[in-house]
DNA sequence: CTAGGGTTAG
């Protein structure tokens, strides 16, 4: 009887083996539904290692919501469980979440090991949690953790996060074992705390390189505003693929520099090198930035040849784009289509009919949105404040502006007096823009002071001008706006010496006619 | 069965 019992053991073991193997090996091709019936369909072999594996794979899928149900029903669990379940939040970028189940877990005795470290702390990149690094590291070395190549390296971008490059390079040094990921980290953190120097010589002298270190590189280069010395690098790259090209493209997007995005994003579709979400979405943002809506229609279209499933963020880039590009219909059809839209999405409709100036049009969206559900962001409220600047509706404006500290508990940044200055600016009340510019709790910079200037051009008011063009003249002495606007206001009033005078004193300063773009086609343009 | 380093809309 026993021994009849024992073979019964050794048989569903074996079989548990078989099992656990195929749900396994269908998780690690994607195939959620076969190994859930694989799971599903063999209930007298499944054990805790079977429930982990089918707990893996709806993280893998993107399940999360299905992963926490399984975690619920599951009839017990082990740290590996748990571990699973915090990688899961982590892949969806809840910080929040993995700090809450860590403490639950670790207060229901649950011990935990390396792999949850370098969980946790690699999870807790994000505003507001930075400062628990420390902590985690204390008892990382309590545990004697520290010696381990993943704890470690999550260490060192914990500290990155956390602006301590001291910290980082001392646990970069300790580290007995180093590998290709432990010196990438290294980079990145020196690159984010902008120590150009260190991550240089780091990257030349680490033993070995790989697409990772490359890109970490140059998207180093990128951050701190250094779009040429990234390219440099970019064109030294031994092979490149959808990462390094997206990092290149968004880099010079995000400096910029939307001609030289484009062109890159031409040259990866020659080399064919697939574009996924993030390219697209960065190579609509290029469009945007430039104002081109030609390109731009061709991006949408190679989007949806392309057969990529269409998320929520390059959704919203593409109403961005059309918005930008001064299609609201259609930027108002992408919208609509959407799915599921949320903030920024709203606000992309809401700064196109602003940018089209139907400050109307912005308002109702804008009330159409809360009745949604959705809180505005100060954003929201940039394009609010300047829809009622283009559209003239100064009581309306003043309304939203004070309305959003009180409402909302949104501050006022410097962009949103920008666009009040603005506002009375247009409407002709100087007095108020310059009262509120002496009042406001921040220094005034070039868009301020710009916003200014532009509204004393239009209404030939030289005494405001002056004012004007002498703080901008503090700020930054060859600003174009105070001799285009200056001389504007001397040549509305006639005096033509005063005008040749300044044009020969812009001369000698070197200073530049402020660049300007269009909607309109070059084409379409009358000579 | 679980883990580290590189991208992501205004």
């Amino acid at each position: 009887m026993i021994a009849h019992f024992n073979a019964f053991c050794c048989i569903s073991s074996s079989s548990s083996k078989f099992v656990n193997a195929m749900i396994n090996d269908h998780v690690r091709n994607g195939r959620l539904i076969d190994a859930w019936k694989m799971f599903d369909e063999n209930p007298h072999c499944r054990n805790l290692t079977s429930w982990n594996s089918m707990l893996n794979g709806c993280i893998k899928n993107d399940q999360i919501r299905l992963a926490c149900q399984l975690f619920n029903e599951m009839p017990e669990r082990d740290v590996v469980s748990w571990n699973t379940l915090l990688a899961g939040f982590r892949r969806i970028g809840d910080s929040e979440q993995v700090v809450r189940r860590f403490v639950r877990m670790e207060r229901i005795g649950v011990i935990p090991t390396e792999v949850t470290f370098t969980t946790v702390i690699s999870a807790i990149s994000n505003i507001g949690f930075e400062a628990l690094v420390q902590q985690l590291h204390g008892r990382v070395i309590l545990l004697a953790f520290n010696s381990n190549v993943f704890v470690a390296t999550a260490l060192i971008g914990g500290y990155g996060n956390l602006g301590d490059s001291i910290a980082l390079r001392r646990v970069f040094d300790e580290m007995s074992v180093k590998n290709v990921a432990s010196w990438n980290a290294l980079i990145s953190g020196y690159m984010k705390l902008g120590c150009m120097d260190e991550a240089r010589l780091a990257f030349e002298r680490m033993p070995e390189r790989n697409i990772v270190s490359w890109t970490s590189l140059v998207h180093g280069y990128v951050c701190n505003k250094m779009p040429d010395e990234a390219r440099c690098c970019f064109d030294k790259m031994p092979e490149r693929n959808v990462f390094s090209w997206t990092v290149m493209i968004s880099g010079y997007e995000k400096n910029g520099k939307f001609v030289e995005a484009l062109e890159l994003f031409l040259s990866m579709r020659e080399s064919g090198v697939c574009p996924n979400q993030s390219t697209f979405s960065s190579a609509l943002s290029a469009c945007a930035g430039c104002s081109s809506l030609f390109i731009g229609k061709q991006v949408h279209v190679g989007i949806l040849k392309s057969g990529l499933p269409l998320d929520v963020v390059l959704l919203s880039s593409l109403v961005d784009m059309y918005a930008k590009c001064g299609h609201v219909n259609a930027a108002i059809r992408a919208f609509e289509a959407m799915p599921e839209k949320n903030l920024v999405s709203w606000n992309s409709t809401i700064c196109g009919y602003a940018r089209h100036g139907i400050g109307v049009k912005a308002l109702e969206q804008f009330e159409r949105m809360k009745k949604h559900g959705i809180r505005p962001d100060y954003v929201t409220f940039v394009s609010l404040l300047s829809a009622c600047g283009h559209g003239g509706l100064v009581e309306e404006g003043e309304r939203y502006f004070s309305s959003m500290e009180r409402d909302f508990g949104i501050k006022p940044r410097i962009e949103h007096y920008a666009c009040m200055v603005d506002l009375y600016g247009r409407a002709g009340q100087l007095d108020k823009a310059e009262k509120l510019i002496r009042e406001m709790p921040f220094e005034p910079d070039v868009v301020v002071l710009g916003a200014l200037l532009a509204a004393c051009g239009i209404h030939s008011d030289l005494e405001h001008g002056l004012v004007a063009a002498e703080l901008m003249y503090k700020l930054e002495h060859d600003h174009p706006a105070i001799y285009s606007l200056l001389s504007k206001i001397y040549g509305d009033r006639g005096g033509w010496n005063e005008v040749i005078e300044l044009r020969k004193v812009m001369k000698e300063m070197g200073a530049k006619k402020q660049k300007g773009s269009s909607w309109i086609q070059p084409s379409f343009c009358v000579s």
